[in-house]
DNA sequence: CAGATCTCCATTTTT
DNA sequence: TGGAGATCTG
């Protein structure tokens, strides 16, 4: 491609590399750019936007960039922001998916039923309507649990499907066939009370792009060009919709790497990834390879990690970086200690002048982030722990949304139904059965069956006046909604409905926070035109800003980190069972255990300097001791990148005072496994797969490196048992028989007659007669 | 209606 | 083990 002079040297190419500059100048037709973790992804797309604009290929409002985070589409904003100025404020189709979804479904909601002030439900809402629909249909709740029926649900939608395209087996799988008619009651109820749930904003809008065309070409002509970030996770619904979009001027370029796929449970599709050269012939395709985030350390134990799976596009990841310390594998006896080694390891780096900010801890799952929230809390090391509830999920938020909806729209039922005894109001399941019956019987929503029931003597006395109070209050806050700011009108509901007043009562800890929460809502309130656009805002953008006061570690699972980057990482966990998690690998076999390796590749590449690895021996897992193997990803790390450590040896100094000799205890207490009884009788493990046949390669045969041994290492569970005598003959669920040798607090030595000496917890072994 | 008690069940969660 | 939700009891 020859380009003028002036246009090489435009602002927005500097800096980048050939292959960038390859992405962000191939403008005409397919483009599928493959960007390796830490390759400048973003800098190519914003600089591919901003080449747009600025060559005037485009106006911005013709242009449709889609993320699937708020926190990507903000990014995006941002520095495109930067290298154009105002005009990204013109650009009205830059957003997620279904923020986009959702703006164009208000333009023809009429095509899909609705009206173009549809109430976007969350998953509670959504629960609670199942919910209701499922007892209506005299299904039992606990053997047809609603959040079953809400995943399958979601999972059609996110394959495109509407009640009336699902075949007999899909429809199979929920209630003996009735999972059809469930959905079809379910999105008959959405279209009544004028609602979508996060999947109609995609599913709604694919299908009146299928069935009207003047609308299809009004977008396709639109949309000169298309960009979408992390392709690898679209699923067949977002697919469809940007194929359709695409199809008559195919100018898409869709950015991704099948090697951080990780939603797969989500919905999400890497074929689409893979078979974009089918999908759009004669496509460009340009890898960035270059990684400008992680040392060859960090990249090269990746990189060994994912060389693992099968059906790869396959990307070389290299850098320029000079070389800095290998990728430490640290293995410990328990999870206590694994926090507490993290802790001691941070503050070191702390001490070195290591920002807390730039230090992040890593699980696969969330009750992991537990160990170690306790762990600094007894210690003072400042952390933030990423997940759990967003800001409008949040119980006060979701109640104050609910007095807005209800005054906004009387046919509103799930807001109704919220808030009709909150705070308390003498509105019991009593009365509010009669309303619901009264409802359902003269076909009104809730509201205005309520304020009819009052003229009737269905109620006692005391519910009557208590809903006519809320009756009235209700229509004099509606009232007031005309000539009211609606900052000001939330106000005077909040406090006149007493919800504030509930909080102020409320003496528990987390009661200020909460009203906290609500003045914020009303202050963010005020940067909304009217009550509606802020109602879209909260319920698809707003999300928990991090406050920026003091540095502090974070720690978040694996999936949370995605698109994030920090100078030291801590993986922990990385133990067969928890991580590949044995879910998982029951569920979905290979595929999953690809997918899990994917998220380990994912997790090492948030490192930029420093990596450290962690498993332990034992963990408790609900409650029971359980001993674990060591994860087969770290026997996939390349060996020239790791440095292993293991705290067992420094325990078994201590031991080793008045016990034998023994070449290699970490090996044997590592290996060494199995779950216990009450790890059996709780998750149904299988047990076919005694320990020691695991391959360890780097980590057990290759003789750990010690660069370190603590007395600390050591730890002692609870109350060492009184049952358990040397020379005892005990059962082992794992090793079988064996006479116990030695006993140290409650580890044992134990000659088992098929195993050999192992060294196992108390907690794992009965008396064998 | 509130508080006490029991019972069940435990991945990941961009919107 | 522990937390959430259902169920029982005063």
């Amino acid at each position: 491609m020859s380009l003028p002079i002036e246009m090489q040297d435009a602002p927005y190419l500097q800096g980048l590399n050939e292959p960038q500059r390859k992405a962000v100048l191939t403008t005409e037709g397919p483009v599928l750019v493959l960007a390796g973790a830490g390759t400048g992804k973003t800098a190519a797309l914003t600089a591919r936007l901003a080449h747009l604009l600025w060559t005037r290929r485009a106006y911005p409002s013709e242009i449709l960039a889609v993320t699937f985070t708020n926190r990507a589409a903000r990014e995006m904003k941002e520095r495109v922001g930067r290298l154009v100025g105002d005009a990204v404020e013109g650009m009205p189709w830059l957003g997620t998916f279904h923020a986009i979804g959702a703006k164009m479904l208000r333009r023809h909601a009429e095509l899909a039923g609705l009206q173009s002030n549809f109430t976007i439900l969350d998953t509670d809402d959504q629960l609670r309507l199942l919910k209701q629909l499922i007892v209506a249909n005299e299904l039992d709740e606990k053997r047809w649990p609603a959040r079953q029926l809400a995943g399958l649900i979601d999972g059609w939608k996110n394959r495109g499907l509407a009640p009336a395209d699902l075949d007999a087996g899909e429809s199979e799988t929920y209630a003996n066939g009735r999972g059809q008619s469930l959905y079809a009651q379910y999105q008959e109820r959405l279209r009544l009370l004028n609602a979508c749930d996060f999947g109609d904003l995609l599913l709604h809008m694919l299908t009146i792009l299928k069935r009207n065309r003047e609308v299809l070409e009004q977008y396709q002509k639109r949309f000169r060009y298309i960009m979408v970030d992390e392709y690898q996770d679209t699923n067949a619904v977002q697919y469809l919709w940007l194929r359709l979009l695409a199809q008559e001027r195919k100018n898409i370029c869709c950015v991704g790497d099948d090697d951080q796929s990780i939603y797969s449970w989500r919905g999400a599709q890497v074929e689409n990834i893979l078979k974009f050269e089918k999908d759009f012939p004669g496509a460009s395709v340009i890898k960035l390879e270059q990684n400008y985030r992680s040392t060859p350390h960090i990249l090269g134990a990746a990189s060994g990690v994912i060389a693992n799976n099968g059906g790869r596009l396959g990307k070389t990841l290299w850098t320029d970086i000079d070389v800095g310390e290998k990728v430490k594998v640290l293995g410990v006896w328990d999870g206590p200690e694994e926090a507490r080694r993290v802790g001691e390891e941070i503050e070191g780096l702390q001490r070195g002048g290591l920002s807390l900010d730039a230090t992040a801890i890593l699980v696969r799952a969330q009750h992991q982030t537990r160990e170690f929230e306790d762990r600094f809390i007894a210690i003072g090391l400042p952390y933030r722990i990423i997940g759990g509830f967003r800001f409008y999920e949040r119980q006060e938020i979701r109640d104050a949304l609910a007095y807005l909806r209800v005054v906004a729209q009387p046919a509103d039922d799930l807001a109704f139904e919220r808030i009709v005894n909150v705070p308390k109001r003498g509105l019991g399941d009593k009365a509010l059965s009669k309303v619901h019956q009264f409802a359902r019987a003269q076909g009104l929503p809730l509201a205005v069956a309520a304020a009819r029931i009052l003229d009737t003597d269905e109620l006692t006395p005391q519910a009557r006046r208590a809903l006519g109070n809320l009756i009235g209050d209700m229509a004099r806050w509606r009232s007031m909604g005309n000539d009211l700011q609606h900052p000001d009108l939330t106000r005077i509901i909040l406090d006149e409905s007493g919800y504030t007043a509930m909080w102020q009562a409320d003496r528990t800890a987390e009661a200020a926070g909460r009203l906290e929460n609500l003045n914020e809502l009303v202050r963010a309130m005020e940067e909304y035109e009217n009550l509606s656009a802020f109602l879209e805002h909260v319920s698809l953008v707003m999300d928990n800003e991090a406050s920026a006061e003091e540095p502090k570690v974070t720690i978040m699972t694996i999936h949370a980190a995605k698109g994030l980057e920090f100078d030291t990482v801590f993986l922990a966990g990385w133990e067969e069972g928890i991580f590949p998690s044995q879910r998982a690998l029951d569920e979905g076999g290979l595929a999953s255990l690809e997918e899990e390796r994917r998220l380990a590749y994912v997790a090492i590449t948030r490192a930029r300097r420093r990596a450290t690895i962690l498993h332990a021996a034992n963990r408790r897992i609900y409650g029971q001791w359980t001993s674990s193997l060591p994860s087969r990803f770290v026997a996939e790390l390349p060996p020239e990148h790791v440095d292993s450590e293991n705290t067992m040896t420094g325990g078994e100094s201590l031991w080793r005072a008045n016990w034998s000799e023994r070449a290699d205890p970490f090996a044997d207490a590592s290996r060494g496994t199995g779950r216990g009884p009450g790890w059996q009788r709780a998750a149904g493990v299988d047990l076919k797969n005694p320990g020691g046949t695991f391959p360890s390669r780097g980590f057990t045969r290759e003789q750990p490196r010690v660069l370190e041994s603590r007395a600390s290492a050591v730890s002692f569970a609870a109350k060492p048992r009184t049952d358990l005598k040397i020379g005892m003959r005990v059962f082992h669920q794992k090793f079988g028989y064996g006479s116990i040798a030695e006993i140290e607090g409650n580890k044992l030595e134990i000659d088992f007659e098929q195993a050999g000496r192992k060294r196992v917890m108390d907690s794992f072994v009965s008396p064998g007669d």
